[in-house]
RNA sequence: GUCCCUAUCGUCUAGCCCGGUCAGGACAUUGGAUUUUCAUUCCAAGAACCGGGGUUCGAAUCCCCGUGGGGACGCCA
């Protein structure tokens, strides 16, 4: 039994779609799986398009996942070159091979593939066995010269030796041709493995470019953990029958096969897909998380951070949490940073629900100042005496306290959240706030 | 239109191949609890076998027909 080899074939065309990038994923897990070998292969023949940049995209998203590639661009390998723009010569050659065999002739400036009439019968490793037979004899070049994609897809499936073809669902009417073509070639059949799509979350089709959530580069910018994302998208269409959904992927890897993979198409699903980057971003290890949420608001917020590092680090470390992603991490820990703060309108409602608590904030705003050290068991004892004094609850107390000096009604716990912003700085906002 | 694939909670899915468990888990939703806030955590609840025929003592599971969903029918990939 030879050893795997699998491959991922891309057109550069200036974004990298999720769909795309499950396929890749699927790609990689069995080559990682069998211990075989995951090819990327470049299908670049249009080359109306800024080629470069549009690559760079599809690399730094297949980098960013994780998904390394054993041979292809950047890394070479013995099957190159693996950009169809540089392998005219072979599909040359290739086409002299069915030419000999006549199996390809000329017909309006176009070579055309010659069929055999029989009905081929596919045997997925997904779907199971698909009969299905070609009519018509189908262009395998074009009147310009250029070889048309079923043509050098085969052609370099049989030159780089790969042995297993996993692909969307979306082609599975395609094999037929390709079966037709291998044959032609005499060339060993490579197993094929169809995989579902991936539908939009409401609407009809699959996700399209358009879609909100349709690009990796859009979790990117927003600062997902790439560990989730590719967490997440294991498992649509794909599950390991444990019950568990969110694991290393380590274990993925050792599990994965295709008997796991699903049928039927799959609808994406933002929230579950935020649910896991949730997970992933709690269970993050501290120094890993600092420098996360660092680089997102440095990125994508206004916020000066301090050159304190201690206070930065104390910060973030008491919101991770409570943090549900980084999108959203700069506006709960703004008023850390920021004396100006902005008082939250719906916060507000919540807090003046239950009538004006102003005057309980200033009983607070007495025990505070004339506390000696400001730590979370002090400011504690303190407010619940205060609490107990006046008989009332010290949840009273809390909200208003968190309001006034944060803007906002949720956040991190309050007693270590009054503590690492400091004796002056609470004193100081609850002041103003009293004044206003 | 022709061909191919598919069908379990709102969504992702287990169970189907080798018929017989209160049809299980997760997200989301709703409701509680955490006698300290909270965007945390914990607990609970509601929520599904597309329809119709067969086969069988018995069907989510096997067969057929509908219907729904998806895809392919390019000198795109």
């Amino acid at each position: 039994m030879s050893k795997t080899r699998v491959r991922f074939a891309p057109s550069p065309t200036g974004f990298f779609h999720i769909g795309s990038a499950r396929t890749a994923l699927f790609n990689w897990l069995y080559a990682r799986h069998t211990g075989g070998t995951f090819v990327l292969r470049i299908e670049d023949t249009d080359d109306e398009r800024n080629r470069v940049e549009y690559l760079n995209i599809l690399k730094d998203g297949m980098k960013w996942l994780g998904l390394d590639w054993d041979e292809g661009p950047d890394v070479g390998g013995d099957f190159g070159p693996y950009f169809q723009s540089q392998r005219a010569d072979i599909y040359r050659q290739y086409l002299e091979i069915l030419r000999k065999k006549g199996r390809a002739y000329d017909k309006d400036g176009a070579v055309f593939f010659k069929v055999s009439g029989e009905t081929q019968i596919l045997h997925d490793a997904v779907y199971g066995d698909v009969a299905r037979m070609e009519e018509k004899d189908f262009p395998i070049f074009r009147s310009n010269g250029t070889p048309v994609f079923h043509f050098v897809n085969v052609v370099d499936d049989i030159c780089m030796q790969i042995t297993n073809v996993i692909r969307g669902q979306d082609h599975l009417t395609n094999t037929n041709k390709h079966i037709e073509l291998f044959k032609a070639f005499d060339a060993p059949m490579p197993q094929f493995a169809h995989i579902p799509l991936i539908l939009k979350s409401e609407g009809q089709g699959k996700m399209s470019k358009r879609d909100r959530g349709a690009l990796i580069e859009e979790y990117q910018q927003k600062n997902y953990l790439p560990e989730a994302v590719r967490n997440y998208l294991c498992m649509l269409g794909w599950n390991p029958k444990n019950d568990r959904e969110i694991m290393p992927i380590g274990e993925i890897i050792a599990l994965f096969d295709f008997h796991g993979i699903v049928k039927s198409n799959a609808r994406f699903d933002e929230r579950k897909m935020s649910h896991f980057n949730t997970e992933y971003l709690r269970a993050l290890a501290p120094d890993k998380f600092v420098a996360m949420a660092r680089r997102a608001i440095e990125t994508e917020s206004d916020i000066k951070l301090p050159e304190d590092s201690a206070y930065v680090e104390k910060v973030f470390l008491l919101c991770q949490p409570k943090a549900a992603n980084l999108e959203c991490f700069p506006s709960m820990v703004e008023f850390f940073f920021n004396d100006a703060y902005k008082f939250d309108a719906a916060a507000r409602e919540k807090v003046y629900k239950k009538g004006n608590p102003d005057e309980r904030l200033a009983q607070v705003f007495e025990v505070l100042k004339s506390l000696e050290s400001f730590d979370h068991d002090s400011i504690y004892s303190a407010i619940s005496a205060l609490a107990e004094k006046n008989g009332v609850k010290i949840t009273e107390y809390m909200q208003i306290l968190r309001y006034s000096v944060s803007g906002l009604a949720g956040g991190p716990d309050l007693m270590p959240m009054l503590e690492v912003l400091g004796k002056s700085k609470v004193c100081e906002r609850v002041e103003a706030y009293l004044k206003r």
